[in-house]
DNA sequence: CGTTACCTGAAA
DNA sequence: TTTCAGGTAACG
């Protein structure tokens, strides 16, 4: 569920909340025993009782929150899951799969319906990391940067900008949300931009992005901040799940399709097929 | 490359 | 009852 900007809203509530706070114990829930990936409860415990959270930092949808000792906690929220910091008389929440108890009486709670989430343990943050792209919203995103990543795929542009080796952080709403705003046909093979849409796509990206976090995030289902708040993103989407809704520019209805797998909402009048979708390059150059 | 699996609940 | 879901990894 969370994408970038739900990410980031969570990691901006959460650092003040927890720096400086020594973990107490670190409880897995029954049935929640696939997070810790085979190692166990007092293997953790024996690692973390007694250290403190310093710094939270971000990586495409990934969470590190630093501890004293030099080590990371990684976190993936998926698709349902979310951070709750919460005083422990506080009610517990359905759904918690593990909880870190802090000293003075706080907990750090992880909440994941679908327990697709993940909590790693690690010394190095990129030991818990798969390959990533480059972070939309850092000075290393140029127009340049993006048709780097994009530059010789056939693959339509939505499956290209959801996949996180070419660009950390982005899903399916910012994707859709992104290539609207580019006026962009989301099955348009990703090669195939020419460099006014590749600067134009470069834009809407970061601002669709900018936009997520300083309205807190998108909750359509699943998502809320780490006190349980709702964000407002969802409501200034133009596309998102406005199946069958007329667009907001030209009143065509806007449809929804499947592309690479997923649920993909566009304007059909707003983002044409266009005729010429020959790739600017054949193949993709060897790296 | 597209499809399936991982889980579980809400909505259609 | 069936379909769908802010994500990814594994499959063919």
């Amino acid at each position: 569920m969370p994408e970038l900007p739900e990410v980031e809203t969570v990691r901006r509530q959460l650092q003040p909340l927890i720096a400086g706070r020594r973990i107490t114990r670190f409880t897995v829930m029954p049935g929640a025993e696939r997070l810790l990936r085979g190692r166990s409860t007092s293997e953790i415990n024996a690692q973390l009782i007694g250290c403190a959270f310093t710094t939270v930092g971000r990586r495409g949808k990934y969470l590190a929150l630093h501890l004293d000792n030099d080590q990371v906690v990684v976190v993936h929220l998926r698709m349902t899951g979310s951070l709750r910091f919460r005083t422990s008389d506080h009610e517990e929440e359905s759904f918690t799969r593990a909880v870190f108890d802090l000293d003075g009486g706080d907990q750090l709670r992880f909440v994941d319906v679908r327990k697709f989430g993940t909590i790693d343990f690690v010394d190095q943050l990129s030991e818990a990391l798969p390959e990533l792209g480059p972070e939309p919203l850092s000075d290393h995103f140029t127009p340049e940067a993006l048709w780097y990543a994009l530059r010789g795929r056939q693959q339509p542009l939505k499956a290209a900008l959801l996949d996180q080796r070419n660009i950390a952080g982005i899903g399916n709403i910012y994707a859709d949300e992104a290539l609207f705003l580019a006026r962009l046909n989301p099955e348009a093979p990703a090669g195939s931009l020419r460099p006014p849409e590749r600067r134009l796509l470069h834009a809407t990206i970061r601002q669709v992005l900018e936009d997520g976090v300083r309205h807190g995030g998108a909750s359509f289902r699943d998502y809320t901040d780490v006190d349980g708040s709702e964000g407002e993103q969802q409501y200034f989407v133009r596309v998102f799940r406005r199946t069958d809704e007329p667009c907001d520019e030209c009143g065509t209805t806007i449809r929804r399709i499947v592309v690479g797998g997923r649920a993909t909402h566009f304007c059909p009048k707003c983002q044409p097929v266009r005729q010429r979708t020959r790739m600017v390059k054949s193949t993709r150059p060897k790296q």
